[in-house]
DNA sequence: CTAAAATCCTGGTGGC
DNA sequence: TGCCACCAGGATTTTA
């Protein structure tokens, strides 16, 4: 986020050239017909999504899924074997956007809140406090690991970082939402802001694949991707489940409020 | 209405 | 070594 504003304040796109259709909402002609001549006035993110005001009243939004990547380079440098979107720039630079699984997905309208609108609050959020975290989950059910990779509950957090801020929180991720104590939710709460803002910290690296790598972060993952590994806290095994297509990563000893009649699909 | 399953994709992995 | 089946996931779409 914070590398692409620099670049691309201000510029205005000349072209854009779709590799991978598919990838262009609604679609690549919305794209062609609509975006040369438009230029870059504000950069900003939303969620998973980075949106780029446009001069001309649209905004150009770009949600990266768990592969995608932006980049603003020279022209002249060569092309990634991944390259599924290249804007040019009217400085001699591309815009590029690289996708091994083209899962992310671009859109180009003049109504932002159609795709953003319905995204819950920001957790790092100033206005976001505990209180505002807590009225949230009035009239929300099912299994709190669920609850929180809902983005229209709240924005941002997706299954490792669920899984990792339920391991904070010391809340067993199959526990019905309805059921936390407020002492629960206030500790989930901080476990969010906390497993968010590291991950922000270290911008640029995913914590997905360096979690695989070995990278720095492997230090910062207590549970995801680590099942049948020691709990870091109290050595147990770390238990893994599915829940809704997705693996859930638990310690069953540090949170081990495991609700009644308690297994997954 | 809710909830669960299927879907999209390819790189990486493990088994043989 | 090579082949192949399978797994991973964010959000949407489909099915129950």
């Amino acid at each position: 986020m914070r590398r692409l504003r620099a670049p691309l304040l201000g510029r205005r796109f000349i072209q854009v050239r779709f590799t991978w259709p598919p990838m262009a909402r609604p679609s690549t002609e919305v794209f062609s017909s609509r975006l040369p001549g438009q230029s870059v006035t504000e950069v900003a993110r939303r969620g998973k999504y980075v949106l780029m005001s446009l001069s001309g009243g649209d905004t150009l939004l770009v949600h990266l899924k768990m592969t995608g990547d932006l980049r603003v380079v020279a022209r002249d440098q060569a092309e990634h074997r991944h390259d599924r979107v290249v804007f040019d720039l009217d400085n001699g630079q591309q815009l590029r956007f690289n996708d091994p699984r083209k899962f992310g997905r671009l859109y180009l309208t003049d109504s932002p809140a159609s795709i953003v609108g319905q995204l819950g609050p920001e957790p790092l959020d100033e206005a976001f406090d505990e209180s505002a975290f807590i009225v949230r989950f009035e009239r929300r059910a099912g299994r709190i690991k669920a609850l929180l990779t809902d983005q229209t509950f709240i924005a941002g957090v997706g299954n490792i970082y669920a899984d990792e801020a339920l391991f904070l929180a010391r809340i067993h991720p199959l526990r019905r939402a309805a059921e936390l104590t407020q002492q629960e939710k206030r500790r989930l709460y901080h476990a969010i802001r906390h497993v968010l803002s590291a991950a922000l910290a270290h911008e640029g690296s995913s914590l997905r694949d360096e979690a695989y790598r070995g990278g720095r972060f492997q230090n910062m993952v207590q549970v995801y991707g680590r099942s049948g590994h020691p709990c870091r806290i109290c050595g147990s095994p770390i238990q893994r489940v599915r829940l809704g297509q997705r693996s859930t990563h638990f310690c069953p000893v540090c949170q081990r409020d495991a609700p009644v009649g308690h297994q997954a699909t």
